[in-house]
DNA sequence: GGAATAAATGTATAAATTTGCATTTCGTAT
DNA sequence: ATACGAAATGCAAATTTATACATTTATTCC
């Protein structure tokens, strides 16, 4: 049986607390297995504590898991004002993204991103007008830019497919 | 032994979990007998699902309990723009909180504050230019104080003690 | 005040999560 | 290819957390 790798299960994960409500690892876990992965339950929470995410009461289904939101605190702060307003667009090409600056901003809003400190993001190169970004295995291209989206609303064009 | 009541206990553990690095509810419950607190583990429980602590991966301790951040996500959006900007001092009395505000702008503001959905507040009542903001019982002047510095950097002066 | 009702808590137990240790898998260098 | 070290995982036990049920404590309504 082909065991799909562990970046891709996380990033899975991930998706599956981002998009909906889950009480418990055995619950998560059921979820996989309907994805193809196998895997136990306590490797789940090995990966749970990897990517940061909590259990928080919730009114309508007791706990929920929540993904970790270093996010909202960095974010509004850092990006919104001017920390990202020099990009121009993203494509994507050999598995990375591509980001599109204005000239001279590609090093500082390489700089926000990095600090951004989200899984998403393996790391960025930058020059004068570009950045390299290497998303982390199992990223796709919309979680990017949904990433991205979030973090500077209306800034964002949608990229070319 | 005069027991505390529970609201007090409340605050204390949010307090607690707001200012350190706490790992598991034996762990919290033992700083809550220290300070005159005496529960079971299950009461603990409740008492963290009530008020919804959040246990978090940790790099440091492990796991971590935080408080719930509404705050960062409401109040970014709904207050930093204008919405509380018409809001001038704070004053205590009777235990209650008396915030003043620039004329016809205290029910919009009471409105916002309400929607902050925080445990501190029990209620408001606002007339033109008078919020009348009940605390629930245990949450000192600091407390609010400081809950409202957060959302309203600036903003706000030091009411006089 | 006293009965009735609801809220808070303890006890004991179940459920869920974490972790030490052994094993397997994977990557890398020889 | 083989050997080595590191990373990932499973297994089982320990720890931690949640909850059903009973009891106590507080509140409300006559």
């Amino acid at each position: 049986m082909i065991m799909k790798n562990r970046n891709e299960r996380l990033m899975e994960i991930r998706r599956l607390i981002g998009s909906m409500n889950i009480s418990s690892q055995d619950e998560l876990n059921k979820l996989l297995e309907k994805r193809g992965y196998e895997l136990t339950q306590a490797t789940l929470s090995r990966d749970l504590k990897y990517l940061k995410v909590a259990k928080m009461p919730d009114d309508q289904a007791g706990y929920v898991y929540i993904l970790p939101d270093k996010e909202q605190v960095v974010e509004e702060t850092e990006l919104s004002g001017q920390g990202l307003s020099g990009l121009i667009s993203i494509d994507f090409a050999q598995g990375m993204a591509i980001l599109r600056t204005l000239p001279g901003h590609a090093s500082s809003i390489a700089y926000t991103l990095d600090n951004l400190d989200v899984y998403e993001i393996a790391g960025t190169i930058a020059g004068d007008d570009t950045i390299l970004l290497i998303p982390r295995d199992g990223v796709t291209r919309s979680d990017l830019v949904n990433l991205l989206k979030i973090r500077m609303p209306g800034l964002l064009q949608e990229p070319a497919q």
